[in-house]
DNA sequence: ACGTATTTGTTCGTATGTATT
DNA sequence: CAATACATACGAACAAATACG
């Protein structure tokens, strides 16, 4: 099913039109090697302009559908889980919502044996787990230290993964592997240890969130993660004016 | 606070730089008649093109801030009371649900001035407020420390109540003053102060929530609070499972 | 390793449709 | 009915990041 030509009279906009249709082509699995069609050849393809394009283009990727970035080309999300809004993680996004956007830096990348991760993934101490550390950036700024443990079963393709730019879970997707569905995950404040402190770029006498999360997949834990974010620069905001949601924020003022 | 200029260099897009002035100006009561800038007033005051505008205007929009339709001039979303059920102070209740049983202890309740307070409250610094400060209890365990500042105009009847068992909101309300039904909220990562600590009976090393808020009534603050919770105790904990729903827990696993 | 082509992001301009006042 | 205001839709150009030869 290759694309249906839009009505350009009335019942519909073009852009709910067109993003109906690809909605409907997802589902049909038109894309299902991930690939998605450039905003030129959809342009090329409905014979609607960019700005068209784009508007409809932008609500799938709100809806969770899409990954899009500079220069790289627009991907399938194959799996539906980021759009959780209710977890406290996800609230990344709404920095980047702000304008700012994020990138990270590999801090580690490697097979460990972690006490704490391993008895939360319900597995021996002594069992290998990959290790993935990042030091999560925002607008060039240091905004968080985040650190992923998986048992090495699931996440041996994951080694040679540029992490850079990349989702985790779009990338453990990528590879076939189980991806977390469900889960639990709690916020603590502490004190950073002095080696998360320096990196993050805190003085001595600040605290910082411990975002702390536990990812399964049917059942079976997949995922450890630990996420220090920096409590001077950023700060959980709720206005309970309309929608009541809540957002990490820059401390602006 | 009329409207910023624009940076036309680099720092961030400009649909950021205006989203973020916007913020600004509807947390300065710029338009607490309701009354938003059209698109064209907009891109007159910034100088900058319609497109621009509208995708500002479509962020705050989408977080709830504004209605906006055909014709109809864009307004400020100044009710929405009914979801502050979300709102991270309301998750104390969630404590009780546990089979804990909250109590408080009157720490102060007097006539003071604040520096603080009277900026988010919106008066002079020498305006007499009324503080309450409660050391909130569960289960005859210290939980939190809740401050409370009041414009003395509205909670003069208040300095007679009992407040061991009795709620703000509650005893507002039956003095016929003003209960905030709008607001925001934001929580940081805190070192409590020693006074605090030491009345929460926390240890030197240990961090904890800092929950801001405040609240206004028809768009005039009438209450900001502090509120200090333990951090050593007490986490945010949140299922992603199905229900999603957020609570403070007891530290017990 | 470097330069070029591609792709998405941002920003401008303009015009028309449609609902509200 | 007329004026206003938001929604939709076209076109064009440049910037920034990426991918590829």
């Amino acid at each position: 099913m290759p694309a249906k030509s839009l009505d350009r009279s009335h019942p519909l906009p073009l852009w709910a039109q067109l993003e109906a249709d690809l909605r409907r082509r997802i589902d049909d699995g038109d894309f299902d090697d991930g690939l998605f069609p450039t905003d030129l050849e959809l342009t090329d393809s409905y014979s609607v302009s960019r700005h068209t394009v784009r508007d409809a283009v932008r609500r799938l990727n709100q809806a969770g559908l899409l990954t899009r970035s500079r220069g790289r080309m627009t991907q399938l999300n194959l799996q539906g889980f980021e759009q959780s809004l209710e977890s406290l993680y996800s609230l990344f996004q709404s920095v980047e919502s702000t304008g700012i956007e994020q990138t990270s830096e590999v801090l580690e990348l490697g097979v460990v044996n972690d006490a704490t991760a391993s008895m939360h993934l319900g597995v021996s101490e002594d069992t290998d787990l990959l290790l993935l550390a990042r030091l999560r950036l925002a607008g060039g700024e240091a905004l968080a230290i985040d650190r992923a443990w998986l048992p090495l079963a699931i996440a041996t393709p994951l080694l040679s993964v540029d992490w850079s730019h990349t989702a985790l879970y779009a990338e453990l997707a990528n590879c076939g592997s189980p991806v977390p569905n469900q889960g639990w995950e709690r916020l603590t404040p502490i004190l950073p240890k002095q080696a998360d402190r320096v990196m993050l770029g805190m003085k001595k006498s600040e605290a910082a969130f411990s975002l702390e999360r536990l990812g399964t997949c049917d059942g079976t834990p997949v995922e450890w993660r630990t996420t220090i974010i920096r409590g001077d620069r950023y700060r959980f905001v709720s206005d309970w004016t309309a929608t009541g949601r809540s957002e990490l924020r820059p401390t602006t003022t």
